[in-house]
DNA sequence: GCATCTTCGCAAGTCGATTGCGCCACCGAG
DNA sequence: CTCGGTGGCGCAATCGACTTGCGAAGATGC
């Protein structure tokens, strides 16, 4: 699917705000209400706008620590990188997982209330893991910007 | 405000799918639809839900690449850390930017078409930022899990 | 046990989403 | 140059959901 100026207004709007009014929408991208609402659907079945999601205040939602971790497994064959895979999707705190070429294996994000919280997570959750061998912990001291929008050129 | 067991399942509808429909939602959760919209406008106007987005899919929308880039800056003093975070906050590739205890200074996660483009994107705009020392690029090939949503106990 | 406060559920009114249709511009063929 | 076809836009009417106010029920504290 070619998306044109227009498609790529609307999807840059929708990233900004989800809930926007068709009428408004149609609006800022200068078309009428019908045509604008005819292409959010055409863009919702050819999946490239794939969901809708509240993104939360993590502090306010009681879980302000985001922590990285980056991990050694103990081999890349297909069985335990499948293993690991199939625990990480399974832990309900970690938001990202990413199998990684280069240094480390992969590259978790992990959302947790504070460190105790997280020193607990990886106690009870991480270390019953077979095939990691080794985790390095990065903290984050300040979140610049975290958006979750493609920049559409 | 304090979060009982209905606010977080609105939350977690919500984290799902940001466009349910009030009625929908208010089945779910187990509420009839006028609490349940009310329930949800305080936890918008407490901040607890941050804001909606729309959530694109990166291969069709023709950005498939998402990199890490770890970055060790010349040093830690506030104004080279300052002009560092202004120079991330103007570079619409760079979705997510850290700063970062420990090991790398900081953490970015930079949107690209594919490797020339994200070439192209380290020598035309990150060598330009003063006060970088160096960079470290970590490339995922595998997106095991990619989840926005908080995980609410 | 009573008063108060909070939150629920119901119902009516209002607003936006949705669909069908006619029109116009662009494109290709003759 | 003209004509037929196609695709996309805008308008209008219908439908459905959101929204608000009010009465009732349950919980809490004194």
């Amino acid at each position: 699917m070619r998306l044109d100026e227009i498609d790529k207004r609307i999807l840059r709007v929708l990233q900004r705000d989800g809930r926007i009014q068709n009428v408004e929408l149609a609006k800022e991208v200068g078309l009428s209400p019908s045509p604008c609402l005819r292409r959010v659907k055409l863009l919702e079945d050819a999946g490239i706008i794939d969901r809708y999601v509240a993104v939360l205040n993590p502090v306010k939602a009681g879980l302000p620590l985001s922590l990285f971790a980056r991990v050694w497994l103990t081999a890349q064959d297909a069985e335990t990188i499948d293993h690991f895979i199939a625990a990480m999707k399974t832990l309900p705190q970690v938001m990202e997982c990413y199998i990684m070429l280069g240094e480390s294996d992969a590259l978790l994000r992990v959302a947790v209330s504070d460190l105790d919280d997280y020193r607990q997570f990886q106690s009870t959750h991480l270390t019953r893991v077979n095939g990691i061998q080794n985790v390095k912990t990065d903290v984050p001291s300040q979140v610049v910007k975290q958006t979750y929008a493609l920049p559409l050129r």
